[in-house]
DNA sequence: TAAACTGTATTCATTATAATTACATTAATC
DNA sequence: GATTAATGTAATTATAATGAATACAGTTTA
């Protein structure tokens, strides 16, 4: 899983946050820590799916177009690292034994990283970008972390 | 995740399907499509942690030393890939705000992120060696895929 | 003692990722 | 309208991660 799912919820905290306000591109990298065309890169993607809107010209930015809470991590997650469990190894096709065990082995590791793909999911689509933000925002507390008592189910 | 995960459980379902043979670097690396100097390293690894014996010199090379069925995939991830999930982005330090907001989502996704590790180790500690060489010789059956299942339990 | 292995470090190549630059387009404001 | 400040997007460059290849010391068998 590469950083654009983590910069993209760390963005729509943030717009979620203050929902009223007008954030650009700038901004938002600084807080990422990113360089703002890379901002301006995921968010376009998220406006694509519509999640935010967009402003261009003078004054414009983005803000949020969603429910925070209906809109989960693993929507977030499916955007942006799809498949970023896929298994990464060529084909056997050069299997001399005729007996094609190898490939049995591919089609079951196969299975299996899907299998994880959708229990990740299955994770991540218990969390918002609402719970997230309550959860930060409940922070000063002694709350316990939703997310651990989430996997522990 | 990268590919050392995928090599040592092809790697350790070809020994337990010949449990009394013992496999050089050379074969395996063959079956799996890799360098033998590769195959070694991610052999020694799983020697250092007991899954395997090794024979050196002439004649030598691998066989499995445990139960396949008491070996999970989940061990293997944590030996190969521990982390894979892990938040791959810079400390918060130059937040000038002083609200130190950023932090927190940071954190938040800290835990995200390690709750979705969990999960993930949760799924994998379901599938063993054995239980991927049993799905593979009932292959030519008409068995339904066991890790579909328990992905959707 | 020679041959055939593993163990391991090092170097090189490739790929993936991210930063940067550039510029067209859009919209607000003077 | 002209200027300014923003997004959208492509292209380029830099860096990091990954894997392949090489080399060679150590080990065991015959």
């Amino acid at each position: 899983m590469n950083s654009e799912f983590t910069i993209a919820v760390h963005c729509l905290i943030i717009l979620a946050g203050a929902p009223e306000q007008i954030w650009n591109s700038e901004t938002l990298a600084g807080k990422v820590h990113t360089h703002p065309a890379r901002v301006r890169k995921i968010m376009s993607l998220l406006r694509r799916n519509c999640l935010i809107r967009t402003k261009e010209g003078l004054g414009g930015g983005y803000r949020l177009a969603c429910d925070p809470e209906t809109c989960s991590l693993a929507e977030i997650y499916r955007m942006t690292s799809c498949s970023a469990l896929k298994l990464n190894w060529c084909s056997d096709s050069d299997d001399k034994t005729g007996k094609a065990e190898s490939s049995g082995i591919r089609l079951a590791l196969e299975r299996t990283f899907s299998g994880a793909e959708h229990v990740l999911e299955k994770y991540l689509s218990k969390q918002s970008i609402g719970s997230l933000l309550r959860e930060l925002q409940g922070e000063s507390g002694t709350e316990i972390s939703a997310a651990k008592s989430l996997s522990e189910k």
